[in-house]
DNA sequence: CATAAATTTGTAATCATTTCATTTATTAAT
DNA sequence: ATTAATAAATGAAATGATTACAAATTTATG
């Protein structure tokens, strides 16, 4: 995705793809590693000049209400934002802190038998130790 | 379960059972609704003597790390503990702010293909409005 | 009982997030 | 283009949950 799709992007879900909207929104897709509000900012400080932190909760809070990004709440401290909403896992690793995402279809998700009750969001998300920190551990 | 069941569950898991641990688990397994820590500091304040903010901490945290409470992160500012460490889903109500518990079998629960990775913990959580609080919407 | 070890307490510190008034950028109208 | 009106970004200060820590208290042990 360039600049001229993010802009497109966000305008058809209703939000105005002001400058630092679309450099957080390119910053969240390319990466994609679930960043902190901290990472995002120790990130594009060098490249936007004069960016203020409370302008990346706001443009953040603004994603997420008009859904195109999600708020992960897996550590109690810290919340971590994705650019995929589509139906999907996470995995947190302890050690390294990293996420990961894995694919659940849909039809996989389990439906709780709730009546009446309107769903609007589904979480799914796992903690424990991921491949890589597993094997430094062995070795 | 009454004192003395509670005691014993929490010696077979490891922690001693003190007083304030005792009556902090009886409260979580006997009113089940997921409290945060004010809401269990506001209420057991008046039953037990001179209790502090930071014991629930402490008593918390060892519970979690016991294996004896989960931490509930579902919504980013607030943790909520519940006593119940089975396999099972968690709605939350946005209008009243209610957390739900709902069964979810294990087999159920979707597998991610994550090769080498150590899952210690499984979380499933969805959000919306609960059916008594649509009813009063739509009333 | 007396002593040592573990727990609880309360205050202060920390950290993420929000509030708010001011400044700056963007849009629309002239 | 210029200007006026509107929306967004900024930074400092406030908030609120959680943690750190030293002192006081409780619990277990000889």
């Amino acid at each position: 995705m360039d600049q001229q799709q993010i802009s497109a992007y966000l305008l058809k879900n209703g939000v105005r793809p002001l400058q630092k909207r679309v450099k957080i929104m390119n910053y969240l897709v390319s990466k994609r590693n679930h960043p902190t509000v901290d990472m995002i900012y120790s990130d594009l400080i060098h490249e936007i000049n004069g960016l203020s932190k409370t302008t990346i909760y706001n443009v953040l809070n603004l994603f997420v209400e008009s859904n195109v990004a999600l708020a992960l709440n897996i550590e109690g401290n810290e919340i971590r934002y994705d650019a995929d909403t589509s139906a999907h896992g996470h995995f947190k690793c302890k050690i390294c802190t990293g996420i990961i995402d894995f694919r659940i279809k849909k039809e996989e998700m389990p439906v709780p038998m709730l009546e009446g009750f309107r769903i609007d969001e589904q979480h799914y998300y796992l903690k424990g130790v991921c491949s890589f920190c597993a094997n430094k551990i062995e070795a």
